[in-house]
Order: C-alpha cells, then structure tokens, then sequence
DNA sequence: GGGTTGAATACGTATGATTTATTAAGTAAC
DNA sequence: GTTACTTAATAAATCATACGTATTCAACCC
C-alpha cells in the first residue's frame, strides 16, 4: 500500500509549480495521476497489462471515485483505455498525446529522457526559427525592446558563468520569441520548450561554458526582430538550434560534458 | 433538461470514429464531455464564468460521478479549473491544451474555426517541410515507394476532379511523410494534419480542382525523399504549404473558392 | 480600521447498490 | 468438428448518499 499526503490548508487543488520546476501535488487525485501516469512512462506499467478498479484502489489506498477520475485523464491522454468485462488496459506509446505537458514531464522524468530530449531538440528546430521570422514581421515594439534586454542580460549570465540565472532567462527569452510569432501554436510550445531547456541543463547535456557564438546569435535573434528583419531572425535562430543538438549529440555520444 | 443516448450493444466506450471523420459518442461521460468542451470552445461558457457540479448534473440529467469526471478531464486540458467553494470556472483560451486532439476537434466545430485553420496552416508550414528533410534522410525504400505510389494516385485524383479521394490521399501522403521522418513528435502531428486538410475542404477553402502545381509538388516531394535529398524534400513541401496557405488566405478575403 | 472568529458553501473523498456491456463457457443443431 | 445460439460470470459504468475539508465572506471584537 502506498501512502498519500492529506490535503495542506496551504494550497489549493491541483498541481502547484515550484520554484526548480517541481510541484506539489494536492488531492488525493492528481497524485495517483501522477503515480500511475508516471509507471506507465517509466515502462513499469507495459503496454498491454490491464489492472482492475479494485486493484489500483488497494494498491494506493484510495477510494473508487478517485482512482475512476485518473483513469479517466489517463484515458483522455491515449495512455490507457478501459473496457468492461475487461479491465483498464494500459496502450501503446504510439497512442499517447505527447503533446500534453503533464505528459512530457513523466516521460523526462523517465529512463529513455536522452531519446525524448532528442525528438524535442529536433522539434525546437522546425519549430522556433519560424516563430522567430513571424515574430521579425508581427512582433509589437514593445516586446522586440524586451528581448534585446533579455539578449543582453544573458549574455553577461554567459560570461559570469551564473548557470542557474542563464536557464531562467535563456527560457524568458525563447518564450518571449515564441509569444511574439502572433501564433497561439507556437505560443503554446512554451512550457515544452522550458521543459527541454530545463532538463537539458539538469542531466548535464549542456557545456559547461556557453559558447560565445550561441550568446551572440540570442543577441543577433533580437535584433533581426527588433529591426523587422524576417531572414535574418529565422537563420540566427536556426544556428542557435543546431548548436544545441551538435552539442547536446557529442555529449551523449562522448558521456561528460565538454569544457 | 438534456437527453443523452443510452449505451447501445454495438460499440465499446469511448468515441468511435466514422468513415466521414465525425464519431459516435458511447458513455454518458464522453457524452457529457463533449457537450461541456464544445460549449466553451465555442464561448458558449465564456471565459471567468462559473458553473456547480450540481447544476451540471441537473443540465445534462446525469449523476455526479459522470460530471466529475468530465471536469477532471477538461481540467487536465486546462480548460476549466475547480476551486472549493467556488465551483467550475471556465479558463482563458491562453490557458488550453490546443494540441489535445479533443480540443483541436472542438474548436474546428466553433465559430472561430477559420482563425484556428490559419494557425494550423502556418504550424504546418513550420512542420512538414522539416518532417520531409528528415524523411528523405531516414525514410525506409518501403515507404518512399508507398509515397510514390500515393503521389501517383493523388495526382490522377486530383485530374479526375474526385474531391473525396484527393482528401483520402492527401491525408495519407502526409501521414506517411510525417512517420517516416522518424521523429515521435512529428508523427504526432498527423491527426492535426488530417483535421486541418478535412476542415479546408469541408469549408470550402480549397481551389475546386487542385491546381497543377501542387499535385507536381507532391510528386516531387515524394522524387526527394526516394533520391534521399533532404534540400529538395524541404523545398518540394515548403512550396505546398506556402501554396496551401495563399490559396486559404485568399479564398476567406474574397468570400467563395476560385476556379 | 484591521484582524480574528465562525458559519455557510461547494468541492473532495468514501462507499454501497444497481445496471449494463462484454467475454467466455456451455449447449444444441448441422 | 464446426457453427450458431444461449446463458452465466465479470468488471466497468452509473446512481445515490453520506461525510470530510478547504475556502470564502461576513459578523464581530479589539
């Protein structure tokens, strides 16, 4: 039997994000979400073991209503299907929606993080040098100032070696850049790039010292928006990309990250 | 008070998809859900507004638990948050899982769809041609020749004047380029893909017959990734999407399709 | 006026009863 | 032996109710 943390009068329901990019998850509910939906990330559920109601009840203490209200989130993420006269069959990783945030957070925080990482750097490149053209041509004035001071403050974060400050405002920066395309699509890839750049940090994919080319092309980033100069944000933004996967590529194939 | 169709024998539960892309809700929770979901997406339920489980329940002449279950669901799309002794409330569109697969269905069903056909299309713009570049890297003989095979038939769909066996095609043709680029993320991106290419011509925002252009376009994509060049792969399907956005762009200016 | 206390409220959790779909075994007919 | 039909077992789906618990708001006191 697994035991759960009552509710704390300090919070509300839900997840709350925490300063390192943890949470605290109150209700008995999201933590046998989290639970269970991290099981299956982690391949310690398999793709086509069924587990019963009654089952996950005993298993973590808690009552129908709330392991049903999992399942249920579970379902409506491709993760799990139940069927009656069956039980709740857990699905294939082809079927789950990686998209979801909660999703994405499991799966880092699973074995096999390298892989996804991979597959999210990969994106980020379709992804961030388009939203950095759209940005050149729709972003307001007032965010194109705001991302040259981001630019800038990272830059001196780079230089000063302050990793913690650099994550911080290297994800204000892209998140600002993806909010400026005008795109609610692109906009909404925020928490996802935060996650990468975050956990590309945490398991030491990331040099040491960043390169002063990558700091250069943020600065040259914001200046191709600020200056409307849509060829140039995009190819500034794609060299930022490609360095991020040849350096996260050599870490993982080399083991320790370089100087 | 809202009827709701009882569990018929022929189906699981859950949504079962129909051969002209709508579906049959079974469950009274799917069906609850997605009356819930679509209010809101279509600002039926608008944004701050607060709703009580019990209301609920009374609306739809359900019980509790098919109602909590709901709202946990469209919580966990962040759709609606709910607070003690508050009730339900209705989140911002900024706060929305625009990637979930429900969500996206919801809002291409609401006024507002073309708005959401315009983001999807410029995401696509961004996706695709990287997808194809990837493709034409990694892409197995077997699935180039099936894009052969489908660039074949597409075109002498799309001379025949056979709307709904273009779409059938079409959607395939881009499924196979997005799995083959051998990135989880990308692949994920079919199911959008097909619900903007339906959307489209449901709408009427497709030329009535494909102009040639594009059909020699997919020929050329599909020529790239056999040939593995990843260059002319990306450009055969950047030139699609930007045709495919041009044609949406000035079809929703002039008010009906073109020739 | 500001802080504290307390009651009202609506969600959260637990549990038992009942219904319904589905599977699989058993049976009869061919 | 195979097919088709019937029936029983099973586990989820739904309903109903009770109780626990956080949060709000207002009355109250200092």
């Amino acid at each position: 039997m697994i035991y759960l943390m009552t509710e704390s009068a300090l919070v509300p329901e839900g997840s709350i994000p925490l300063d390192d990019g943890s949470a605290v998850l109150t209700g008995l509910h999201a933590q046998v979400l989290d639970l269970i939906g991290l099981a299956i990330c982690a391949g310690e559920l398999a793709s086509g073991s069924v587990m019963r109601i009654e089952e996950l009840e005993e298993r973590y203490g808690v009552s129908r209503s709330v392991v049903r209200e999992a399942i249920r989130v579970l379902a409506s993420m491709g993760m799990v299907a139940s069927r009656r006269r069956v039980g709740v069959q857990v699905l294939a990783a082809s079927e789950w929606n990686l998209y979801d945030p909660q999703v994405i957070r499991w799966r880092l925080a699973s074995p096999g993080r390298i892989a996804q990482l991979r597959s999210l750097t990969e994106l980020r490149t379709a992804i961030e040098p388009e939203a950095a053209r759209l940005a050149a041509i729709r972003a307001p004035l007032a965010n194109a100032s705001e991302l040259m001071g981001l630019a800038g403050k990272l830059w001196a974060a780079g230089q000063a070696n302050d990793a913690e400050g650099f994550l911080v405002l290297d994800i204000e920066f892209h998140r600002l850049v993806l909010s400026s395309s005008g795109n609610e699509m692109f906009a909404k890839l925020n928490t996802l790039v935060a996650e990468v750049l975050t956990g590309r940090t945490h398991y030491g994919l990331m040099p040491r010292h960043p390169h002063d080319e990558a700091l250069q092309s943020h600065v040259d980033v914001a200046s191709a928006i600020q200056r409307g100069n849509a060829d140039d944000a995009h190819a500034s933004m794609l060299g930022i990309m490609q360095r991020a996967f040849d350096e996260m590529s050599s870490i993982w194939e080399h083991g320790s990250p370089a100087a």
